[in-house]
DNA sequence: TGCTGAAATTCATCCGATGACTTGGAGGCT
DNA sequence: AGCCTCCAAGTCATCGGATGAATTTCAGCA
């Protein structure tokens, strides 16, 4: 194995047996580099690598951080991976939020306080008349974090989140609006809000569950209909 | 922001817009490096970050190659990630798997061919009657991802082996074992395994259910009764 | 043809030096 | 005392160059 990576499982294993707490702050990298035996070159490069995946956080002029590595902060770089997914595996990815999505969706409707709700639904009405392609992005993510949050599950939380990365829902919106279905899917974000409010996770699920069917068939229908060069 | 992180940009982009296709070959180091206006170690800590979550896959006295950027190769990277959490958000991973899980599980019941089946009962055979820990671990990781790939949902099917790391799996029958719960455990593989050969999804689905809410549940118990101080 | 070994290519690692940024404290002002 | 300014120390950021290690390529030979 390549020193470098050596450094990774090292560090890896310091955090991992308790050795480094989150938000210990590691050695300066002359003195860390001299402790596992490599150069500060190597041992950059792995710290570089950590970092990329929000394990390590590195500040300039200050030291070497430990996250609070938290699922939320470790998922996130999920999002990362899955930009570099174009249309073909979309579709798989949308076909597991229609999983995550109503199961979260359901568990909100069981947790989610009065007060939560209120929120949920101002959102909604937040959005103008003839709202931007990057409003209708904002409110959708923000919309279906919260409900994730409201499941009570962290990592189902950012799991849901991540899944569709934020340049996949651009464009998923941006075709949206093309063909003016933009009405049918807020309409459908306010039926779930209904369910949720209601307490009715079964109704919950299932607006949930048409929903991003909805969006799936549509997908489906465009990436046939441009064929295979959608690229 | 930092010359490096502008190069993973850089180098993501080149691969998102089409610059860079699956396979391809990069430039040598320090060509991309002069390309790309930076420094052959600064490039180099961008290339380690990106080959960590395998986006890129270096050969020394070979070349920096794109890797095939499939979800299972992507997602992969998660295992990694997951490593780093201990018992406190194991069960939030556990809740997940008990969404996806028998979701994955009902999809293999309507999909699977009679000869996948029977690979599947093949391999519960192949238990021995006093297996090592070692053995159930492999046993049980293999026999979760065949069903999930029997789904034929890539992303699903890497998210479902990710999500439960091999560490954490391992603790898991480490303890099952001390508890002589191995038994009920493996009936409801078999339970599992009549279910999709019968083609009986939602009797497939109930049983996956069932079973990660078992493990959940028992996992719940340890964790209670050893109180706080699990780490 | 098929094998061997040397040369070319490319990544791996190291070293040393300089620049940039953050933090904390010394010193002075009000 | 309280507050601000500014400087010095500490730490990461980046660079250029040099040498080693692994792989591939291909000429030369049996």
């Amino acid at each position: 194995m390549a020193i470098t990576d050596e450094a990774i499982e090292k560090i890896k294993e310091m955090i991992v047996t308790g050795a480094l707490h989150p938000g210990d702050r590691l050695p300066r990298e002359a003195d860390l580099a001299e402790r596992l035996g490599l150069s500060r070159n190597s041992l950059r490069e792995a710290v570089k690598a950590l970092s990329l995946i929000h394990v390590l956080d590195v500040r300039q002029g200050d030291g070497t951080y430990v996250t609070s590595l938290e699922p939320s902060v470790l998922l996130d770089a999920m999002a990362f991976v899955i930009d570099f997914h174009r249309d073909d595996t979309v579709l798989e990815f949308l076909e597991v939020r229609r999983i995550l999505e109503p199961a979260a969706t359901a568990m909100a409707a069981a947790r989610m306080t009065r007060d939560d709700v209120a929120q949920l639904r101002a959102l909604l009405d937040k959005l103008g008349p003839s709202p931007s392609v990057e409003e209708l992005v904002a409110n959708d993510l923000e919309f279906h974090r919260r409900i994730a949050f409201g499941a009570g599950n962290q990592v189902l939380c950012s799991l849901v989140e991540g899944l569709s990365g934020p340049t996949q829902r651009a464009r998923i919106w941006r075709g949206l609006t093309q063909e003016s279905a933009v009405q049918r899917t807020l309409a459908e974000h306010r039926s779930i809000c209904d369910a949720i409010a209601a307490g009715q996770p079964e109704v919950a699920r299932a607006w949930a569950t048409v929903h991003i069917a909805g969006v799936e068939q549509w997908l489906r229908e465009v990436l046939t209909e441009t064929s295979v060069s959608v690229d």
